[in-house]
RNA sequence: GCCCGAGUGGCGGAAUUGGUAUACGCGUUCGACUUAAAAUCGAAUGGAAUCUUCCAUAUGGGUUCAAGUCCCAUCUCGGGCACCA
């Protein structure tokens, strides 16, 4: 007999689904073959960045997934689409570009030759023919027509604020990309930084992103970060009058039933009317005190949350008390979040008690603390009824909220507002391997955006990736392409004339690039369109996305595209991704983080090598655990799942005079010694019926579990299955059915099956009449515990009274009845008789 | 601090709506084959007691005929947010 040798036979597959171009599309469900229904399902994984070390085995877990859903699919006879694709801007390239002087654009090439190369060598029924690389310039050429898009809607805009600035990468961060105050890629602490910047305004769509969360499926996890990014708060803008002024200072707050307890107010160091409010005695200390904020580090924000703050000297007036109150700075209040300002009610809000204790100013009780709160006496934040608040009082504060504002409005000094923690996108990267802005400047520093009919801007071959000392990137360094004549509207006089202009030299952020690739796939090699329409509105929205990260940042970026290009009228659906699978990760047997520095990871193609092959490494990753959970790799368990695959391929190829077959001849039918295979133990024979019932169970098991992505338990099932064959041997439908179902997780051994056996590969059905049995064991309970177990036959089930007489038979039944039955529950359902004594 | 998850054998983990807890795999032990080992095949494997019972799903309560599953409290671990007014 031959043994199972996967080097050979996955090979062998390969090479014929190469030549066969095997997992192509078929195009808009066009030209399908006339046994294809027409239900389309799109599968993609979150395309991955091709990085130099090629796949490792958190890839594979994660390719994998979307592998068995695919061929799943395209054996249940859908027309599938599951292609592949690279993120390669970023700067990993760019830094070995710095360091070795290979070029991004050459190292990528070689990254993607060998990623290729290992993903073939994993059986994915990937449709090779829309392989897609945002660094490949028909591809970004789309990424900056996208661009122009939102630019022409006013989305995309320049503005100069204080920015997240990554001191080692050089470059500003957007907020998702800053984690704890350090930089998301090399961990370094970041800092604050005042420049002009582009923009996407996401927060346009705020609302919309917010409310549309329910509808996904999607992980509840992934929802509620979501959910508490966008941050959205109800509440209320309120004028406070500057004494002896004209001027007002706007305040949010989401507690306006406590405006008669705010006894100061606290402007941010950034607010622009700070500089307006400091006397000629407070000047320096307020100017001293801005200063040292912004030279201040997130970290030592965090870390030292003791109030700090200075007094302004000047007064606002209170428009609930009409008294005087004073403006502080501190930077306790935030800029970029509400108006910069807030009204202090220190005794109702720990923070602004915190710092009214420590600068000793006024506490003005305004709510009465309900008995029974475990607040403190001097800082109640709950609700009560409203005290010191004039002729508001006695009114409890859910109902002051709205009647303040409204009494505030009609004085016209209040309004309901909105606001959200989500700042707009900060898009400009000050790099030089990613995708150029398309916009030029004129001397005067006016925005021209490239014409689309010029795109792509292509990015220049420089010698040196360094970014120069100004904070621009390697771009700047390339003259002749950086300056450049084009025919512009002149801004005044509105003619035509040519103008010598200087490009944009940041780049886009390469969330950008991944913002929409998902509709690239439709139409890869589209050059009219990024997408074409006819494509997209038979294949999207993406049915299963598959990923292990960006929970906010890109899930959320991919959305707000979305709804973007609806507006436009250019995708028929405001949400990308119907569901969304979030696999866990696969750590190193310690159970630690797999890394290079650790020396503990596991090199997928090492695993293949070893001799184990790709359907062992495929299927073991899916029997770790549930696809959503963290998992420790154990290679004695792939040593289990190879067993089984080997069993497998015992059961088809034993030599053919020992094959594991059963003799068909009455209901129990029993095989001979000499029937039996010499590697599959004693076959003990069964009835046909039975047989059935196994395959038939099966079936309905592996169909379920994949359909509710309990990908670990299918594989149960099959080992089940083939452990109880290698009990009562096979028949050929058996060995058929279990290639059929293995071929997802372990495609080359299932097509070599499939093959010796001459079957198709259509997925089976099961059949409801086959999962029953003749006799079924029953379960007798007395007080809930199990003290008996019958076996009835199926009709018997309908009878409850024989059932009970057959339970009360029981010797150990009786011995816990002796005081007489009170109550009998029977659950036919769940075959359980349980008596009550 | 706030908001989510999760705690089941020696280990990874099963248990679809409350209904036989511990499927499947690993490990361990025994047996078969073998000069021997590996591989393979078969059997056993929660703990105690010993012939049929008791105790076990983080801990303590509760609801129910029946709880890993539902409710309350506590502990531990993981994740997210973190001066967002």
């Amino acid at each position: 007999m031959e043994r199972y040798n996967p080097q050979e036979i996955e090979k062998k597959w390969q090479q014929i689904w190469e030549k066969d171009q095997t997992f192509r599309a078929a195009p808009e469900g066009k030209d399908l073959p006339k046994n294809k229904k027409t239900p389309k399902v799109f599968l993609a994984e979150m395309f991955p960045y091709p990085s130099g070390a090629g796949l490792h085995v958190g890839h594979v877990r994660n390719f994998t997934i979307v592998d068995v859903l695919t061929r799943f699919y395209t054996q249940q006879q859908t027309n599938v689409l599951r292609p592949f694709g690279y993120d390669t801007f970023g700067l990993p390239a760019e830094n070995y570009a710095i360091k070795t002087g290979i070029s991004p654009q050459s190292a990528t090439e070689t990254n993607i030759h060998n990623f290729r190369k290992q993903l073939k060598r994993l059986g994915y029924a990937i449709d090779w023919s829309r392989e897609i690389n945002t660094s490949n310039p028909d591809y970004y050429r789309w990424t900056q027509w996208c661009f122009l898009q939102l630019y022409k809607k006013g989305l995309a805009y320049r503005k100069e604020s204080y920015q997240w600035w990554c001191p080692v990468d050089q470059t500003v961060l957007a907020n998702e990309q800053v984690e704890n105050g350090h930089c998301w890629r090399c961990g370094t602490e970041v800092e604050k930084k005042k420049m002009k910047q582009w923009f996407f305004k996401i927060t346009d769509y705020a609302d919309e992103l917010l409310a549309d969360i329910d509808q996904l499926d999607w992980p509840d996890k992934i929802k509620t970060m979501q959910r508490n990014w966008i941050g959205r708060s109800e509440g209320a803008e309120i004028d406070f009058e500057v004494v002896d002024s004209k001027d007002f200072i706007k305040v949010f707050t989401t507690r306006p039933d406590t405006i008669f307890g705010a006894t100061f107010l606290v402007l941010a160091p950034e607010h622009p009317l700070v500089s307006k409010l400091v006397n000629d005695d407070t000047k320096q200390k307020v100017d001293q005190y801005r200063t040292e904020t912004l030279k201040k580090s997130e970290i030592e924000r965090q870390e030292n949350k003791e109030k700090t703050g200075v007094f302004t000297g000047s007064y606002a007036i209170n428009p609930g008390t009409g008294e005087k109150i004073p403006i502080w700075v501190s930077d306790y209040v935030l800029m970029g979040y509400g108006e910069g300002a807030i009204m202090a009610v220190p005794a109702h809000d720990e923070r602004d008690f915190e710092f009214a204790n420590k600068f000793d100013l006024p506490v003005k009780q305004v709510i009465e603390k309900p008995e029974g709160s475990t607040d403190s006496d001097e800082c109640y934040h709950g609700e009560g009824e409203l005290i010191n608040s004039g002729h508001f009082n006695g009114t409890r504060t859910e109902d002051a909220r709205e009647q303040i504002v409204a009494w505030l409005h009609e004085q016209g000094i209040g309004e309901q507002k909105v606001t959200y923690r989500m700042r707009d996108w900060l898009i400009s990267r000050q790099r030089y391997w990613g995708c150029p802005i398309p916009i030029a400047y004129d001397e005067d520093g006016n925005e021209y955006p490239i014409p689309e009919d010029q795109l792509p801007v292509i990015i220049p071959e420089v010698e040196d990736y360094k970014p120069d000392n100004t904070g621009r990137s390697a771009l700047a360094k390339a003259t002749d392409w950086l300056t450049f004549e084009m025919e512009v509207e002149d801004k005044k006089t509105g003619k035509k004339v040519k103008k010598t202009l200087t490009r944009e030299t940041d780049t886009l952020d390469g969330y950008a690039c991944s913002s929409w690739y998902l509709w690239r796939y439709v139409s890869p090699h589209d050059d009219k369109s990024a997408w074409n329409q006819e494509a997209i509105s038979y294949w999207a929205p993406t049915d299963i996305y598959v990923g292990a990260d960006h929970a906010v940042a890109h899930l959320l970026y991919i959305r707000f595209w979305c709804k973007f290009f609806a507006d436009q009228g250019l995708l028929p659906f405001r949400e990308p991704v119907k569901t969304l699978l979030y696999n866990g990760y696969i750590n190193a047997p310690d159970g630690k983080k797999m890394s290079k520095s650790k020396g503990n990871v596991i090199d997928p193609l090492d695993v293949i090598d070893q001799g184990y092959g790709a359907d062992t490494l495929r299927t073991y990753e899916m029997f770790i655990g549930p696809y959503d959970m963290d998992a420790a790799w154990d290679p004695k368990s792939v040593g289990g799942v190879y067993r089984f695959l080997n069993r497998c391929w015992n059961l088809c190829f034993g030599e053919e005079r020992n094959a594991p077959s059963r003799k068909i001849s009455d209901a129990t039918r029993s095989v001979t010694a000499s029937d039996t295979p010499v590697t599959t133990g004693v076959a003990r024979g069964v009835s046909e019926k039975e047989a059935l019932r196994l395959r038939h169970t099966t079936i309905k098991r592996v169909t379920d579990d994949i359909h509710r992505h309990n990908f670990n338990t299918a594989v149960s099932a099959m080992m089940e299955y083939v452990n109880e064959l290698y009990k009562t041997g096979a028949e050929k439908e058996d060995l058929v059915t279990l290639a059929k179902l293995l071929k997802p997780f372990a495609p080359h051994l299932a097509c070599e099956m499939l093959e010796k056996l001459d079957s198709d590969d259509v997925w089976p059905v099961w059949d409801e009449k086959y999962l029953v049995a003749d006799t079924v064991e029953l379960v007798v309970q007395v007080n809930g515990k199990l003290r008996a177990k019958i076996t009835v036959s199926v009709d018997d089930l309908e009878d409850q009274e024989k059932i009970e007489k057959l339970a009360l038979a029981e010797k150990n039944v009786q011995a816990f009845t002796k005081d007489g039955i009170k109550k009998v529950i029977y659950v036919k359902k769940a075959k359980l008789l349980n008596l009550v004594a």
